[in-house]
Formats: C-alpha cells, structure tokens, sequence
RNA sequence: UGGGGUAUGGUGUAACGGUAGCACAGCAGUCUCUGAAUCUGCUUGUCUAGGUUCAAAUCCUAGUACCCCAGCCA
C-alpha cells in the first residue's frame, strides 16, 4: 500500500482559535471569510512542528469553507535557498493539502517600500546611523527603558533623501538602518524603535540582486497577511509579544488589519524541532541529510514509513492550545501503528534468522500454502508462501532454557508456524567453539496442514518464519530514538545537546530472508512484517537489492513481561 | 528586577457558574493461527491559600511554578 488521500475537513471541533474563528463570524469582524495562510521560511526542511502549523492553518480553512495561502517568508537572502522551496511545496502537498494561493513576501518588496515611504512622511519611520552595538546600548534593557537615538530626530526631507540612497546601495553593509519611530521607553521591547530594513548585499534566491536591504520579520509578515487579506494569522507563542508591533504597523499605514492569533508549538521527546540543530546535525553528518529516517522532518518521517495520514491523525489528536507541553514520541509511533494496521499487507521476514531443518519433510519438495494479506481487510486477498525442509525463523522465538511465560520453541516443545503447521524441536546443534546454538533439527505434523491439528491438540505459540531456499535477502535498516535522552536539549551548562545523541539509532541488518511475495516491492510500499512491525520499501532499493526500512515496531507484550523482570 | 503568556490524571486535551469528560499510556481480563489488532473493566487530575456563591476548574484576591522577549533572525 502506498496512496495517499488528500486531507478531508477535520470533524473534530473546538480549539480556542476556532472558538475565536466563531466569534469573528458572529459579530462579522470579516464578513464571515476564513483566509489563512502558511508561511514558512525557506531556509531548512519542514519538521513535525510543521506538520502541526500545516494542519491547523489548511485544517481551519477546510473547515470553514474558507482558504489558506503558501507564503514563503523570504526576506532573509543569506540563509534561504531554492532547495528548501522546493522540498516545502512537496511536503506540503505531500501532506495532502493544497494551497490557494502560493506567494512570497519578496513579491511584496516593493510595495513595502513604497510603504516605508509613506511612513516616514508621516514622521513615523527614521534611518538611523547607529551600529549594531551601538543600538543595543540604546534600546536599554528589560527593566530598564532605553534611550533615542541621536539621529531620532532627523527631519523627512533627509530620511527620506537617506532611505533612498539605502535602496541605491550608496551606503556599506549594515550602516544603517530603517527603523519604525514609536516608543524608547516601553517596557516591550519589540517597540523600542524596531528596526524595518538592513542593508546586506546578498544575492536573494528570486530577486537577484535587485535589493541591497531587506525588510525584516516584523516589517514585512503582517504587511503580507494584509496584502493577501488574511482574517486569521496564527504563529507560534513566541510572536506574542509582537503583536502589538504587528497591529502599530499595519493600523499606522491604514491598511487591512488581519487578527494575529498564537498557538504552542509542537514539542516530541527524544527528538527537537530546532531548524539550526536540525541543519547542524546534517552539516556535521550525524545523520545522512534532511531525509534520513531518525529525523523529526516531514521528508525524513516520509522515508521512515509514515503515511500522511498517521501525520495528519496525530496533529488531529494533540489538539491546539496556548499550554507548551511536551508529547511523548509513543503518541507519533501509535498513530502510525493505528493507521497501518488497517492498511498494510502483511509478509513473513525473519530478521535475526536462525537455521531450522524439518527432519521428515521430504528433501527439494516445495509446499505452497495459503497466507492472508490482511485480516482486517478481506479485499487483500490471499498469497502462496513456499514452505520447505529448511526454514529460518527468529532467534528470539527459540530459547534453550525458557522462562516461565515463555511459550515459544524449546527443546522438545511444538509450536505453529504461522499458516503452515505443527513444529516441535527434537534437538539443538551448536557451535562446539563458542556454544552458540547454529541450527535447530525439528519434525512437523503433517497432519496440521493449515495451523490446525485434527485431534485437537493445542500449541500456545506461533512464529513466523521463512523457507529459506526460496527466500528474497534484503538489507533492513532498524530504526530507535536518534537521541536516548527525553529532552536532548536539556543538558548542562556548557555541554552539546549533540553528546545526547542516540549511539545505536541505526542498526543495518544486511542480508534479511523475507518471502518471495516482497521480489517486485517498490519504493515506498509499506508492510507488516507479522510479529516485528511496519516496513517501508527505502528509495535506495535497486533491481536486485531490496531495502527496508523499519517506521515502527508492533507492541510487544513479551517484551514487557521481560523487561519488567 | 520590566513586559507578555500558561497551569486540569503519567501525557495531551474538554468542560465557558450546575455530575470533572475524552484520547493515549498503565493495570486486569477477553479474544486470537501475529504475545499484534479487537473487545471489556479499572486506577490516576482541577498549581497553592483565602474569598464570593445554594453551587467554583470556571468569578475575585494574594501567592507559586514554568515558558517567551534586550538579532540589523524568523
């Protein structure tokens, strides 16, 4: 299986900010329009995080028949990149969602120039001169206020003059500034005279070299809701605090005024949403890129196995608020088992094989028997898996001295072989050397054909296995946590999140026996290995080299019981 | 120390003055040719202290804890 459904409208009700969206609706505050957008900085891969922005902003408009926008937020030129554009569009439609409209807030630079004009017209908006550090001295501190800038005061005629000869580069990097004239002293800092534009000559991804300065956040986000006439701008927590900046701006220039609405981002343990770590772990080869499967991005859960679908389900599930908590990474891999077991065929793979021979099943005889494809959805159908004299099954599933509860193979004990038959272990070879147990010799009853014995006798275990002369050998790649620490930012003054990293959350098993039915497998086909969990066909796979990819293991009741002791 | 936010079982989220509900986890059981899935039942909670009220998670007062803000990042 591997389609994927375009997202319907959530059922699910009641968050706050629908709860706001009713109220807007009620009183008329938009004429009843939902317009939202998602406007993600091209400057690194789309994360989980994301995937929740995603959700709600294309979630919301689905729900009230209204519309959401694409809008990469590129007025950075020196971190942002074709690259991520384009990986941005395909996770989000990836995702199942599609945008309205698709735009950038460098399509707006010139109007946001012209705008800047108008405020400095109106005395509200100065070039300044001060440097970097010189600004920082001046904007005083959280308890303390700050102080004007000695060039506040400059008269229109020159900042003007001055702002223009900005924009036609007579003027070095970072030499001065544009900043919005509004309150030195107020205890939010973001309104200590913010600064609108810098000049930095960097080559802009779509612009070119057209720009030597570039609008800042503040200074161009909600003049792009307004423009794109936006009812509902929601962000993250974090831009609270700016929204009174957000409204000065938009309510001196005496355009459209969006309403800025804040959620909590998404927080997972054993992993981070941080875009910087993020790209440091892919710089510093920590991980194989942005899509390796042990990272939190969309493109990395994509190749992990995940479907759309489990994403869209546990954004639905986590809900919205303002509370910033933390989920568990259960929560992630449960909506995915949820998901997959409805959906995906199930095949017989033996990940750590050991030898079995059938001591009286005739030698080179090859048995075809039947085997369900999914028993939770009849119209899988049914397979033939090849059943033989030699077969491997998983070396947990034998134990020499089992423990109580144990009720797999052991010496003189019978079990069944799922959809084949009864196997009882007569006796163990091993390695004389090392003890090592290296094969099994075993009998069968060919009269429990299909699972089920005709005198009624009972088998408390079933295992999977695989014939082995007909076996299909691909490499495995087994997945855990990539960082063994719940919260692997949380560390020590002056230690790295990166000494959190997860040692062993790559595991490759090269040489994987699996059933014969998985030959013609493609990439990105998903599968229930019965007993171990759910796999995903890697784009690495070659004619002639299958690859796996375990996305998340089955729950394992054994494997508490042992744990537990 | 200034400002802005947030506190409900282990986790996340409802309840908008009227029985604290749901989901996941956990535990016990059921079922089973996957120790999966299913099905059943159970345990666990309103940050603290006062107050208003017949009645408070919800309103008031005072605390406490945690998050965010001093980029020419977003």
């Amino acid at each position: 299986m591997s389609t994927n459904e375009p997202a319907p409208a959530p059922a699910a009700p009641s968050h706050f900010i629908h709860q706001i969206i009713d109220e807007h609706n009620r009183t008329g505050r938009f004429e009843g329009r939902v317009q939202t957008r998602f406007p993600p900085e091209p400057n690194g891969y789309l994360h989980i995080g994301h995937a929740k922005s995603i959700c709600l902003n294309f979630g919301t408009a689905l729900k009230y028949g209204g519309k959401c926008n694409l809008r990469f937020d590129d007025t950075n030129p020196s971190k942002e990149e074709q690259e991520y554009v384009d990986s941005i569009m395909e996770d989000v439609r990836w995702l199942g969602f599609q945008w309205d409209g698709i735009y950038y807030a460098s399509d707006y630079f010139e109007q946001l120039y012209q705008w800047s004009e108008d405020l400095i017209k109106k005395g509200l908006a100065y070039v300044c001169d001060l440097t970097a550090d010189q600004m920082r001295e001046y904007r005083g501190s959280l308890t303390k206020p700050g102080k004007n800038s000695p060039f506040r005061d400059r008269s229109v005629e020159e900042n003007l003059d001055l702002f223009r000869r900005m924009r036609a580069g007579e003027f070095p990097d970072g030499s001065r500034t544009l900043r919005a004239k509004i309150d030195m002293a107020s205890p939010n800092v973001n309104l200590r005279d913010p600064v609108m534009y810098r000049i930095m000559r960097a080559h802009h991804h779509r612009t070119g070299d057209a720009w030597c300065i570039y609008a800042t956040y503040d200074w161009a986000h909600g003049e792009s809701d307004s423009i794109e006439k936006i009812t509902h701008s929601i962000c993250t927590l974090e831009f609270e605090n700016h929204r009174p900046l957000y409204e000065w701006f938009v309510q001196s220039l005496g355009i459209y005024v969006p309403q800025q609405i804040e959620f909590a981002r998404l927080n997972l343990t054993y992993t981070m949403m941080s875009k910087r770590k993020l790209l440091e772990l892919v710089a510093g080869k920590h991980v194989h890129g942005w899509d390796d499967p042990r990272m939190p991005t969309i493109s990395g859960l994509r190749r992990r196995g995940y479907t759309p679908e489990s994403l869209r389900a546990f954004c639905e599930r986590i809900g919205v608020s303002k509370f910033n908590g933390l989920i568990d990474m259960s929560w992630l891999e449960e909506s995915l088992r949820a998901d997959l077991n409805k959906r995906a065929n199930r095949v017989l793979g033996v990940l750590r094989p050991l030898k079995v021979v059938i001591e009286n099943f005739p030698k080179g005889q090859v048995e075809e028997l039947e085997a369900i494809n999914n028993p939770e959805d009849a119209s899988a159908g049914t397979r033939k898996v090849p059943f033989s004299r030699e077969i491997y099954i998983e070396r947990d599933d034998f134990r020499e001295d089992p423990p109580k509860q144990f009720f797999r193979l052991a010496p003189g004990r019978e079990v069944r072989l799922r959809y084949a038959y009864f196997l009882k272990c007569e006796s163990v070879v091993k390695d004389p050397a090392t003890g090592e147990v290296t094969e099994l010799r075993c009998t069968y009853d060919p009269a429990t054909k299909g699972g089920n014995s005709p005198d009624g006798r009972k088998v408390k275990g079933t295992i999977h296995w695989v014939s082995a002369s007909t076996a299909v050998k691909a490499e495995v790649r087994l997945y855990d946590h990539l960082f063994s620490k719940p919260e692997p930012e949380d560390v020590p003054e002056g230690e790295s999140y990166l000494t959190n990293l997860n040692p062993n959350s790559l595991e490759v098993l090269p040489e994987v026996p699996i059933e014969p039915s998985v030959a013609n497998a493609k990439v990105g086909d998903r599968f229930q290995f019965e007993r171990l969990g759910y796999f995903v066909v890697d784009h690495d796979t070659k004619p002639g080299k299958l690859v796996f990819n375990r996305a998340v293991t089955l729950a394992d009741t054994w494997a508490k019981i042992e744990k537990k002791k």
